[in-house]
DNA sequence: AGCTACTCCTGGTAGC
DNA sequence: TGCTACCAGGAGTAGC
């Protein structure tokens, strides 16, 4: 499932197809890909925009829309479990999973394919509106350990639903996390506010190895999923330590990896790496 | 505040 | 072979 590191790849290989060009109209083939808005008042707030810069916040890729030089709004991309992003020859047949296609102003066209239509493509004027509720970014500077310990130390709940609450991390997923709380040696259910310093600092920067080592291999690819926008698959999962491998033996000790469901979620540990807490 | 349950979706797979 | 039942899960929401 996309998380920060297919959504950053996924955004470092579309931009420079997509910086410059302006929108030339709208095929959309699911309606609730854009999360409310209609086909008419999607298609009048994109057509003739140009998209003036690409980044990532989140798991949401942000396309800049100016006209005439001025900002007009955004579009903010969410792939969810199984959208992918690509720009593709407009001549060339869509799959009929795509959602949403628009055609570009050099005969290419910006292609949101999606099985399973979780993802969105929305429309905002002001995308700071949507996000604005997002916690820090993972990987920037400002994240420091100290900030992170600080956040844990406010918080009772589990960590496995707290590191998956975008509000209070952006970008870690199912999969990120599962690994991050292995190579810190944390089990899911411990409550953030029992975290100690060294294990807080620990934890921090797991995360941040994880997320930047997944980046390196342009993300992770499994079961005919995701892939690159080139087609290519990423190579993360090749080097998952538990996700995905419940039975197999842990990289660091040897006992066999653990299948929890923890808040309706698959969860991967190593019950000898990864102490369980005392309480429920 | 933070928990659980439910919803949205469909391809893949297990079981018969 | 062909059918059914169930699973994966990010994020939003409702209810407690």
């Amino acid at each position: 499932m996309p998380e920060l590191p297919e959504v950053e790849t996924t955004m470092r290989l579309i931009r420079p197809q997509l910086e410059g060009r302006t929108i030339t109209g709208a095929d959309v083939s699911w309606a609730r890909t854009l999360g409310g808005l209609t086909r008419p008042a999607f298609e009048r707030a994109v057509q003739g925009a140009r998209i003036a810069r690409l980044r990532r916040r989140a798991k949401h890729i942000v396309l800049e829309l100016e006209r005439d030089g001025l900002e007009a709004g955004a579009l903010l991309v969410h792939l969810r479990m199984t959208g992918r992003l690509y720009v593709e020859p407009a001549a060339a047949p869509a799959s009929p999973y795509v959602r949403v296609r628009l055609p570009l102003d050099d005969g290419t066209a910006l292609h949101f394919l999606d099985v399973r239509k979780f993802g969105r493509v929305l429309f905002a004027r002001e995308p700071e509106s949507v996000l604005g509720t997002l916690g820090p970014e993972p990987l920037d500077d400002a994240f420091t350990a100290d900030v992170f310990r600080n956040a844990l130390r406010r918080r009772r709940r589990m960590l496995k639903p707290l590191l998956l609450d975008q509000t209070f991390v952006a970008g870690l997923g199912n999969i990120y996390v599962d690994e991050a709380l292995f190579l810190a040696r944390l089990h899911p259910l411990r409550r953030a506010d029992t975290v100690r310093k060294a294990q807080g600092i620990a934890l921090h920067s797991a995360i941040r190895e994880v997320l930047a080592a997944a980046i390196e291999h342009q993300g992770s690819s499994f079961d005919t999923f995701y892939r690159t926008p080139e087609g290519q698959p990423g190579s993360y999962q090749h080097e998952f330590r538990v996700y995905g491998r419940t039975g197999k033996p842990c990289p660091r000790c040897g006992a066999p990896v653990r299948r929890l469901v923890v808040g309706q979620r698959g969860t991967h540990v190593c019950l000898r790496c990864q102490r369980p807490p005392r309480t429920r």
